[in-house]
This record gives structure tokens, sequence and C-alpha cells, in this order.
DNA sequence: TAGTGGTCTAGACCACTGC
DNA sequence: CAGTGGTCTAGACCACTAA
């Protein structure tokens, strides 16, 4: 398992040092030359890993200056509710998350929107039900789906931050990689008018998500509905 | 203007061909080592081009095989529409997009969504308007605005495969390289009924964006309204 | 087996930043 | 001015693919 394309072992050292915090955003990484000595290679391996590094977004390089830190990762797992008010501010609300309850561990449903692989099926779905509020309104409910596989204990354990994927990278080493999202304005249906106290027909936004992850095979699926009347929804 | 760092300009011959068409994906790019030849340069600075290619997500490469063409360009610039029937075959419907007319060169308005820079204000606004069709019926109706810094004849010139995207990259070499959006379900007002021949009422989804770019302080901000009864829209 | 991309070396000159 | 990253050369050996 050990790395041996020279590169990829700077490129990792590096990493770690930033992301561990050795080195801090705005800092100044070695230089090329530096690196090149400490590693005892040549100037073109060391700019593979710094380039690498740059593409990753941990790092910006400026001529005549140096590699500087910058940790510009750009996070894909989170869909941030902004209030009309705060938009133009950047400010987000305090938004409290109600579990409607702890997670569980289910068969799919029969017709579920993705399609499913043989081992998802026979690993079982663990099942949450979340709804957003602010200032006590719902704001947005969300199903989430995830398949069992290799989650020791997660319908037992519980949520560090109250969050999923905080929970997921934490205790499990589970990293959210890219997504595909789809969005739809529909009517709302008697289930949703009572979920988000809005009346029938009313326009909600619907989000139906597929995360995929570092982990081969193992996705997250997310449906959420929104009452985007005082907010909006970024992702 | 003309470029003068040579991998760069292998970068934009290769990436015209490429989105024009003369490669389609699947085929494979000339060799590294023609490549070499035909430009008279060292290997280096062609996998130079190639590289940033691949991160653009324009080619793969593969060892002992080639450089294949890919277009997995990232979804940032890209809104993509795609009927239920087909959802599941990843296969999307034929869209027309039909321009309600030539792009043109405005002020900005007052109380402009998004705040704008000096330099965006004193550059004018670049305004188009379009709709895209399927099966003759609307489904989206999107105001883009861009600022008319260093956009030599953008007005008068064709647009490459009728995309803005195509043209700015091609012509202008402006790549976008983020995106903020904003989605929200709304009631259809009189206009959005019209454009998209709705019962006033009827939930539209609205989607507000600002691209940033490759280009310092040059933004492409754009508001779409979609009638999502039949598609979806990914982004 | 011939050709491909992946990795790597040991040089070189340049434009730029900071002192 | 010395040091930085940006560009470029002309080689080399390797692992992989396809005929």
């Amino acid at each position: 398992m050990a790395e041996k394309v020279i590169y990829r072992i700077v490129q990792k050292d590096l990493r770690r040092s930033i992301i561990e915090g050795k080195y801090k955003v705005g800092d100044l990484l070695p230089s090329e030359n530096e690196l090149c000595s400490k590693y005892g290679i040549s100037r073109m391996t060391v700019r593979n890993a710094l380039n690498n590094l740059e593409t990753e977004g941990l790092i910006e390089r400026q001529k005549g200056k140096g590699s500087i830190v910058r940790l510009k990762r750009k996070s894909i797992e989170l869909l941030s509710i902004k209030g009309f008010t705060e938009i133009m501010k950047g400010k987000e609300r305090k938004i409290d998350t109600v579990f409607l309850h702890k997670p569980i561990l289910l068969d799919w449903e029969d017709g579920f929107y993705w399609p499913l692989s043989e081992e998802e099926i026979i690993s079982k779905c663990i099942y949450l039900k979340r709804v957003r509020m602010s200032a006590e309104k719902p704001i947005m409910m969300e199903k989430t789906y995830l398949s069992n596989m290799n989650l020791p204990s997660f319908c037992t354990e519980e949520f560090i931050n109250k969050s999923l994927f905080d929970t997921l990278i934490v205790n499990h080493d589970i990293e959210m990689t890219g997504v595909v999202q789809k969005f739809r304005a529909i009517p709302a249906n008697a289930e949703l008018a009572d979920s988000l106290q809005l009346i029938v027909g009313a326009p909600v936004l619907e989000i139906i998500r597929k995360l995929t992850t570092n982990r081969e095979g193992f996705f997250v699926y997310s449906f959420a509905y929104c009452n985007t009347d005082d907010f909006t929804i970024e992702a």
C-alpha cells in the first residue's frame, strides 16, 4: 500500500501538513528548490506535486513569491439556507435540525427513485427523516437513505455536531466526492402542505440528490422539499 | 493579444478542435510524440497542454492507449434539462435554444440583483434572453448578463454551437471556474405564465446564478425560470 | 512487439516580487 | 539584487495496451 511514486509522496506530505495546520492559510510552503534539496529530487517532480495541490485548491502560487496556503476546497454536501434579508451580506440564518426519529434500518422501498446495486439491496437501507426549522417555522423536510454497508452500529451511535456528514467522515472515513442533483418546482400535496405548513398547491422546491463517496459503490440519497417563500437554497 | 506561451497555444488549438467537433467524444487525439513533431517542441510542453485539458474535463488519458476526448466538463456552466422518461437512462432530450434577440449592449439595470464593481458598471452590460424549447413547448426562459470587459465585437460575432460558454472559451479564453447558485420555487406571474405557457400561480423553478471566471473581476450573471412539469433541471 | 502515456533527471532562460 | 515560480529542452526508463 506504500506509495512509490515520488511526487505523490511529496504531495501527500504537504497535504497532511496543511490540513493538520503545520502551515496555516496565508503561509508560504518551502520553495521549489528547498523541496528539491529536501527530497533529493528534480524540480519537475516537485512541481508536479505542487501543481496537483493547486488543482485541489489547497495552495495558490505566485511568481516571484512562492506557494501560498489557501484551503479553498469546495464542499458538495451542504444545502445552505439563506434568508432574503441576509442574502447580500452572505450571512446564514440560525437553522435548527429536528429528527423526526433516529436513523432506522429498513428494506429499500419498492420502486425507489434511483437504481440500486445488488450489494446495496442486500445491505438494506438506513433511513432518516429531518426537518429544518427557522424561528419555529419549518423550512425544509429531508428524507435521507444510505445503504448499511460496513456501517457497524450506525443506527445507535450519536451524531457528531448533529451532522450526518461529520459523522460519516469522522467515525467511518467516508467522504463525499461528488453529487448529481435535480431540481423541480412542484405543487404541495397534502403531506408536504402539512409538513411545511403551506396550503395545498403552493410552490415547493424539490431537490433530489445522489452523493458519491470515496467508498466504491456506496452512495447517499436524499430527497428534500423546501418552502422558499422567505429563503433561498444555495447548492 | 497573441499568445506566446507555447503550451497555451497547443492547448487552445486542441480545445477548439474538440469543441468544434473535429475530434468527437471517444476519439483519440494525436499522440504526445506526434504533437511534439507537429509543433517542433519537447514532450513536457505537450504534456503541460494535455494535463490542462484533462483538468478542464475535455479529455481523459490512458497509459498505453492515448488521449481520449470526453467532454466531461464541470457542470458549472450547464443547466442540463432531462425529461422524466429519460432520467434513468441518462439521456437528454433534444432541446432547441431560441434567442429572443441577439446579444445587445445596455446600461446595467438600476437595482440589479447582484452588487457590481465600478469596472463592471463602466464597461456596461451585454444582455441576452433565450428560451429553451422541447417539442415546441417552452421549458426554460433565461436572462443572461455579462460586463463588456475586453470583449471586442462580442455582440456581432456568431456563437459557436449556439453556446455562450463555448464562444467565451474558444474565442475569448474565458473559462468558468465557479458558481454561486440559488434556487426557489415561486408562483408564475403574468410574464412567466406567458413565456412558459403556464397558468398564473403555477409553480416555477427560479435559478439565480453568478459564475466566476478565470478572468479577474469578470462574472456572468444568469436568471432562469423553468417549467418542471415534464423535466427536471440538473445543476 | 511497437507505440502509448507516466515518471523523472539536469540542466536553461525568463518575468516577477521583495529587499 | 538574490530568490521565486513559469516555461522549455532533450534526453531516459517504465508499465500498459493493442495488434
